[in-house]
DNA sequence: CGGTCTCTTGACGGAGTTCAAAGCTAGTGG
DNA sequence: CCACTAGCTTTGAACTCCGTCAAGAGACCG
């Protein structure tokens, strides 16, 4: 079981059986039917989610009360409000399951626990932030430098089968721009793609 | 010498002299006049760089080869390509000095090394990604939620003195607008405020 | 089937861009 | 130390892309 949790380790750091099933007993699992909150605004985000399976996003919602989506999360990836989880301060993040979805969640004292008992953790975590890190600076840079088009391509190069999991209307959210936007965007691609 | 470095690296962990004169021994001091470039996009970026004097950008260029600021950085921030550094491959970025400098920097050897004489750096290290992913966190957030006047207004809160320091052509940059939008925004503000 | 939600399409409006010009500032060299 | 120049900032006018509002078609679920 959690073979794809231990996979993911392992890309990263040498794990024997004993090591990995300690780590694991400090996790929760946990299914959740989709449009289920898993985190809510102003709550402390207790736990960093590993996505077994399933779909999750993380969102914050504007003066108008609009959600804006910060974050996706399919399977392999780890999902938490950053600034709650590691200050221990409310959250700015609503995070909510866009399919039914397995997880693994465990909290900070588990893993200060963990990289107490096997530094080697925070090693691996280390790796984590740094392409945490990574992606969200590609992310900024797109935002900056892309139209709504190029950034909308962009995504579907990042993860092809998007748009058959998740609906337009959180991809445009995650792109900054209306439904109606990237509807017409989309239209003019197809228009495009016709032509050549 | 350097207290600024111990002064940084002391917020999060416990430093005898004899670590932090060992972790001294693998930094490559570096003083840069205005306008130089540390980093051009396409090199390698071989250094982390903390800057103990002056001010830094990095940026990308668009299509059309103009440039887009990601990062600045200035007293006791750390800078580089993340990208690049952590994987060896060609950067996106190019890293500039916006005035007379003085930096510390590391190569990613020094740093392994440090990690494995001393593991409690790759804890500061941790703690160190975990504020940078906290950061672009928000930042993303900002350029989502926010219009071109309140993104402004969050980044005069964040960076109190910023005007005085950078033109406004580079904050324009950094905010993802053109000068004249920046300069008209200013101009609202300071309109408003001449009416309360 | 009905109702809700998603996606599309059209018309209009507004925030921000582009282009151009003029005043201002700061860095450079004599 | 002053004068000159290049770059920065401001302002105006026309334009463009995207957002808003509204309506309708299609898909999914109970």
């Amino acid at each position: 079981m959690s073979e794809r949790l231990k996979a993911h380790f392992a890309r990263h750091i040498d794990l024997s059986d004993a090591e990995y099933s300690f780590c694991l007993s400090l996790f929760v699992p946990r299914r959740a039917r989709k449009k289920t909150f898993l985190l809510q605004e102003g709550e402390i985000c207790k736990y960093l989610i590993f996505v077994e399976k399933g779909c999750l996003d993380a969102h914050v919602l504007d003066d108008q009360g609009e959600p804006h989506i910060v974050h996706f999360a399919v399977e392999d990836w780890w999902i938490t409000d950053d600034y709650s989880y590691w200050t221990g301060n409310p959250a700015k993040y609503f995070i909510e399951t866009l399919e039914d979805s397995q997880l693994l969640m465990i909290d900070r004292d588990s893993l200060e626990s963990l990289f107490a008992r096997y530094p080697k953790f925070e090693r691996y975590f280390r790796i984590l932030l740094q392409n945490h890190a990574v992606a969200l600076d590609r992310r900024i840079a797109a935002s900056l430098t892309m139209s709504a088009e190029e950034h909308y391509l962009y995504l579907l190069k990042l993860y092809p089968n998007i748009t058959q999991r998740i609906s337009l209307k959180y991809i445009s959210s995650y792109l900054g721009i209306t439904p109606e936007s990237l509807s017409r965007v989309r239209a003019r691609l197809a228009k495009k793609a016709r032509k050549s």
